[in-house]
RNA sequence: GCGCUCUUAGCUCAGCUGGAUAGAGCAUCUGCCUUCUAAGCAGAGGGUCGCAGGUUCGAAUCCUGCAGAGCGCGCCA
């Protein structure tokens, strides 16, 4: 219907002025609301200075050529809206005259959350989560494969440090009197260590720990870690088809192939950079091996290799990321958290230089703050204040946890209020969809015989027919943008106007989905069904199912 | 100091490929349950869209400058 209308505009236009060039995509058509019309068009403004004319000139021209069936009256309002209202009968069509979505085929990598292998996840990784799960089944919705990794970083000096802990809780525990120093404090790494202690207690009979010892304890340990993540993303409705492991990457060796093909474009050179921070005593006139970042707009180049050789964080994140280009994938997507935001601009360009034609973006989260009895609260590690994830799903519930999580948009800065959460009424987005949800659903369960009468359009059921009709649309510019509170936003939109519908009936019981006996129209009934296929279809990228009963 | 993300109603936030009186929820006030779920609906008040310039028929939206908030700024990960 909408592309009838943007057809004619556009014969309306050819008929009118010669040798315009304009094409179909060119016009824009959108949905309204309100009193004004049905459908409105902007495109005589558009095209007033290309044509040198007045809007309100070119609009008349255009009305006065415009013709199509359904439309009822074609008006300018304003400065040169075009203002479409479409006939009674032809909203019937509105629930079956689907647009035709492109279908996509493609193999889509989407990597999120990757927390660090050293403690659970917390609320910050939360939003990361559901949006790289949300993301993934949009994807999905056009057809696309998409494998949802988890990426673990199991070497360098984090994992030191935390098998280091682990270790010094365990002689301090036992009074071995082990000589490691503490870094990662909090319940978990006496969890950990004492599980740890349990699985490898003969180990502890002797005086010291051989580095082979050492690393079978922290690998069980981060696999315990790892596990249990997964395990409380999993009760989040979140499956990850790939775990990958960080030294399992390593062992491909691509790091040589990658920095010789950098090389051979001039990209590379061997020298030295500022000193780091927590330099001590480590050879000064080192060489290390320095990707040119800067040719790409980044502050600084940036190191690939350390000055004991071995490669550098940024160097090892190239070669995952080389790993998942070559295992196919058509489109690469990494969902990150904001503290990554100035990291972006280098392993781009180093994806770029090594595949220029590479398809490969970050969707950024921002942090989340969470506020109870209307304090924001600080997290902090060390009074051990750390939201743990798996706490705040079992208070909040996972729908809701699914819903808030990707009802800001990502890029902005949100407060997630335990409190308006945890309440169960209007205040609460979620809870107001299923409510239409289930308001839809009791009428079905009540009717009896459908019946094949005619029924009033009234603005109210208009409004619901276009906003049902709006979907494609929505759903489509969600797609395009990586951009997942837009589906969130729709569905609670479209559950007002339900309700809204619901409660018109109240002054005008004409507008009743059942009769005095219980039967409901063939129209009204078909529109029932597409009401629940429309709330089932955003739901269900958000991965919440709908409830059919309140 | 530099970079990135931001600044919209008392609060939390939509809207941003330029378009009609800037929207929603909460909070405040007023109505609506004798028939499909009132977990709802209708209405009222509430705004110099951070500030100042610029681009143009037209700016919350684009550009520049300034102010404020957050995050980041190692050969760490």
């Amino acid at each position: 219907m909408l592309q009838k209308i943007k057809t004619e505009l556009l014969r309306s236009l050819n008929d009118s002025y010669d040798n315009i060039d304009i094409k179909i995509d060119d016009i824009e058509v959108s949905t309204l609301f309100d009193q004004k019309g049905d459908f409105t068009s902007n495109i005589s403004m558009k095209l007033s200075k290309l044509l040198k004319t007045n809007p309100n000139l070119i609009a008349q021209n255009i009305v006065e050529k415009f013709s199509l069936n359904f439309v009822d009256k074609i008006e300018i309002a304003g400065p040169g809206f075009l203002n479409i209202f479409v006939s009674d009968s032809s909203f019937k069509d509105f629930l079956n005259n689907q647009r035709v979505l492109p279908r996509n085929d493609k193999k889509i990598n989407i990597e999120f959350v990757s927390a660090n292998p050293t403690g659970p996840l917390h609320l910050a990784h939360g939003r990361g989560a559901i949006v790289g799960d949300v993301l993934s089944n949009l994807y999905e919705y056009f057809g696309n494969k998409v494998n949802r990794e988890y990426y673990v970083n199991n070497t360098g000096n984090q994992i030191k440090e935390f098998m280091s802990s682990i270790l010094f809780s365990i002689s301090n525990k036992k009074n071995l009197s082990l000589q490691y120093n503490q870094f990662y404090k909090g319940d978990y790494i006496e969890d950990i260590a004492e599980i740890c202690y349990q699985k490898f207690s003969e180990l502890f009979n002797q005086k010291d720990l051989s580095s082979e010892d050492e690393l079978m304890l922290v690998n069980f340990a981060i696999e315990n870690l790892v596990n249990s993540s997964i395990k409380v993303l999993n009760k989040s409705g979140i499956h990850f088809n790939t775990i990958t492991y960080e030294t399992d990457v390593m062992k491909s060796n691509y790091l040589e192939e990658i920095i010789n093909s950098l090389n051979s474009k001039n990209l590379i050179y061997k020298g030295q950079l500022q000193m780091p921070k927590d330099y001590k005593d480590t050879l000064k006139d080192n060489e290390i091996t320095i990707f040119k970042s800067t040719n790409f707009g980044d502050d600084e180049d940036r190191a690939l290799t350390k000055n004991d050789k071995t490669p550098t964080y940024f160097a090892n994140d190239i070669v995952y990321h080389v790993d998942k280009h070559k295992r196919g994938f058509d489109k690469l997507i990494n969902i990150w958290g904001a503290d990554h935001l100035g990291y972006l601009k280098r392993l781009y360009s180093a994806l770029i230089s090594l595949y220029p034609s590479i398809d490969f973006s970050v969707v950024f989260c921002q942090i989340v703050n969470l506020k109870r009895d209307g304090q924001i609260q600080k997290m902090s590690k060390r009074e051990g204040n750390i939201f743990e994830l798996n706490l705040l799903i079992d208070e909040i519930g996972i729908d809701n946890f699914r819903y808030f999580m990707c009802y800001r948009k990502n890029d902005t800065h949100m407060d997630l209020d335990i409190d308006l959460i945890k309440k169960e009424n209007k205040e609460n987005p979620i809870y107001y969809i299923q409510y239409s949800y289930a308001r839809s659903q009791s009428v079905l369960d009540r009717k009896k015989d459908v019946i094949d009468t005619n029924i009033n359009f009234s603005l109210e059921l208009k409004n619901l027919y276009k906003k049902l009709y709006d979907w494609d649309i929505v759903v489509q510019n969600a797609y395009n943008k990586n951009e997942v509170h837009l589906i969130a936003h729709y569905l609670e939109s479209l559950a007002s106007f339900f309700h809204t519908f619901w409660s018109s009936s109240k002054n005008n019981p004409e507008m009743r989905f059942l009769d005095n006996d219980d039967n409901i129209s063939l129209e009204l009934h078909n529109f029932l069904l597409k009401y629940q296929e429309t709330v089932s279809k955003g739901l269900g990228i958000l991965g919440i199912k709908p409830k059919l009963k309140m």
